[in-house]
DNA sequence: TAATCAATTAATAATTTTTTTCATTATATC
DNA sequence: GATATAATGAAAAAAATTATTAATTGATTA
């Protein structure tokens, strides 16, 4: 169970963070922003204050439950890290995003920083387009 | 002359715009952000109102004369656009920014694209890690 | 060169996003 | 269940960015 989650990386089970949690796990949009999540809560019974959202996010993210990621617009957007590390493709039309993982990537990003000398810590690649459905709608 | 730059764009060549033009193309840092840009002109005898920079950084971008980078903090970071086309490598502890070029990347992010049906329009690719400075010091 | 006039600026206010503070409330442990 | 402590909500504050507006500037014209 979530409670299970939580107090794995020492947090405690409150309600506002098993919200959060049930909400990143089973909400039908996978990245969302703060600002979404603090909404989608409030339709609920038990919604939680925007403070919280942003506390419980950073919290989460420290934890390595939930991944931060800074799409085109710039605001934190979150997704719950499933231990899949992936990239992600992005339709600047309807928003739609694709996640994918591809392996001669993941193994040229390696090669690049140890050219450099560097000892990579983590990477994101964002790849902006159109999708096919919106490619079909005459602008 | 940066006169010109300006005016080819369809930009009046005013004082500020000039300024953090030549700024940009100038200074030791080639990624600043709006507030650095600003305090770099507040030394100077010509300096520039911060809502101006904002104003003139965001036109320059629709100018295409920069290039907006949202790095792993999520606040805006300008560089001037020389129309060669890079990704990043940036050191976490020093800040250090690296810039590349990469074919084997380059090309795979097309197949991936069009893997997905997606019309590719633009990309970045944020490498994280330690640079070899970084990794002699003893943390 | 001076007059004109739309475009631009500085200053300020307003917004938006995120963080902090602190009195109140909930959780885990006894 | 009582207790100690950690977490929350509400409000304020901070940080980042954008909008408003009166005054100024730059480009054009006389
Ligand atoms: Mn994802
Ligand atoms: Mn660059
Ligand atoms: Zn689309
Ligand atoms: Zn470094």
């Amino acid at each position: 169970m979530e409670t299970q989650d939580l107090k794995k990386v020492g947090l405690k089970a409150t309600l506002p963070r098993l919200r959060i949690l049930q909400l990143l796990e089973h909400s039908q949009q996978r990245h969302m922003t703060a600002e979404d999540i603090y909404k989608a809560l409030l339709e609920t019974r038990d919604d939680v204050g925007l403070a919280t959202v942003y506390r419980v996010l950073t919290q989460f993210e420290t934890a390595g439950l939930v991944v931060r990621h800074h799409f085109e617009n710039g605001l934190s957007v979150f997704e719950l890290n499933e231990g899949r590390h992936h990239d992600h493709l992005l339709c600047i039309k309807c928003g739609q995003v694709v996640e994918f993982l591809d392996n001669v990537i993941e193994k040229q990003q390696c090669t690049i920083a140890q050219e450099y000398g560097f000892d990579i810590t983590d990477h994101c690649l964002y790849i902006y387009g159109i999708c096919s459905n919106c490619q079909i709608k005459k602008s």
